[in-house]
DNA sequence: GTGGTCTAGACCACG
DNA sequence: GTGGTCTAGACCACA
């Protein structure tokens, strides 16, 4: 895997460290990070998105922790092993429902019809 | 208005005051809150959801910064008087753009095709 | 409670934030800790020790991201609210099992008889 | 000796190279290693426990710098000739008394009864 | 007042 | 080479 893949945008409200390992979860979720497959190192994606190395590490080190990662003693992180990609389109979706079911309050709250936000969501998603 | 209509979340990741200032935003825009209707009390909001009227106040104060309220003497927090329901659709739709532009993300990042993920949002939409 | 209720022994090999984060476990699951308790500030803890305040609080947030505590906006850290001291003497001795087998396997390794072991354990908890 | 006496845990949170000088340690002064011994080859350490052999290397660097190990040019590594059993009860469990303090910490933090910490060790000693 | 985040840099532990 | 830990200090977010 290489560091470019993940995407750091360091204005955001959301902290650094929780935007890499949500985004951990939903690329090995996804199949695009393999169990056993080997990470950038922290100084890789450090560098890479000039942050600071601890940043990275914490990420790291939380992923370790809730099960994604394991640490390969001198070699680095890797996929944690008993990871297996997410086949059920419905379980992968799952984990967006907290995500689809505020975007709804939202709509409700401006008062939208359904039609043109989902015509706008079916854009970006590139149909 | 009444201090049920607001959604009050105390754990979650979004803090309090902030939820507040943007549910006004997109009452006022949808016109469920009218310009010149009286907003409850800071004591009344905190009293029904059991939160710090600090917050309320806060919030209160953040809305009346952005124009969205304004302070009468003696009788409280009421919609500014120039604030009118946006009523282009497309305007009020541009409001949900960035949360839209986040969810295309972690749609891809799981890889998930447009379609389940559109089932899933219109029929949040359809209740 | 009170800050010195956490020992920390700063040269031991583990590392400082965990020793906190099992202690604090233990001291939940023996209800020395209840529900809503209110922990010490990481302000507090830190001066108590003299160790860097951010060691404490991602002590702290470890123990949250575990469940074992909850934030408090604007008061601190509190006991989880789901978290029960466990009454069954076999679960809190489970909790010690990991322990007890390295031990036996030490034990072993230098072929000494259990009595003595037994004995001078006994003497260390007070009997 | 064989290289299936000892035993390694590569997860353990305790490295590699100070679980195999501790079991020398204790091996050595349990008299199942005795003076003059020679010990598996780095190689076949390594190859058993899948391990990497300049872990093992390091491991038997620090034993003989430590006075356990010595080296025999052409043979490998032995235990030193001089190192002796050590036959006093009380000396072989003064190798224990630090495991057994932090023992009776944790005990003492779960608030359990020394009964049942002192029978299940029994147990685990009675193999 | 509370905790959270990030930085810069030192140093260690491990393989 | 890898990651881990801790420090000192700045600054922010929240109540």
């Amino acid at each position: 895997m290489d560091a470019s893949l993940l995407t750091i945008q360091p204005n955001a409200p959301e902290p650094i460290y929780r935007q890499i390992v949500e985004q951990l979860r939903r690329l090995i979720a996804s199949g695009q990070l393999l169990a056993g497959e080997l990470l950038p190192s922290v100084r890789d994606v450090a560098g890479f998105h000039a942050i600071n190395p601890m940043t990275v590490s914490r990420a790291y080190g939380m992923a370790e922790a809730e099960g994604l990662l394991e640490r390969m003693r001198g070699k680095g992180m890797v996929v944690a092993a008993t990871r297996k990609p997410i086949q059920s389109e419905s379980q992968r979706l799952a984990l967006l429902e907290a995500q689809l079911q505020e975007l709804a309050r939202h709509v409700n709250e401006l008062e939208l019809p359904a039609d043109p936000v989902l015509r706008r969501l079916a854009k970006l998603l590139g149909d």
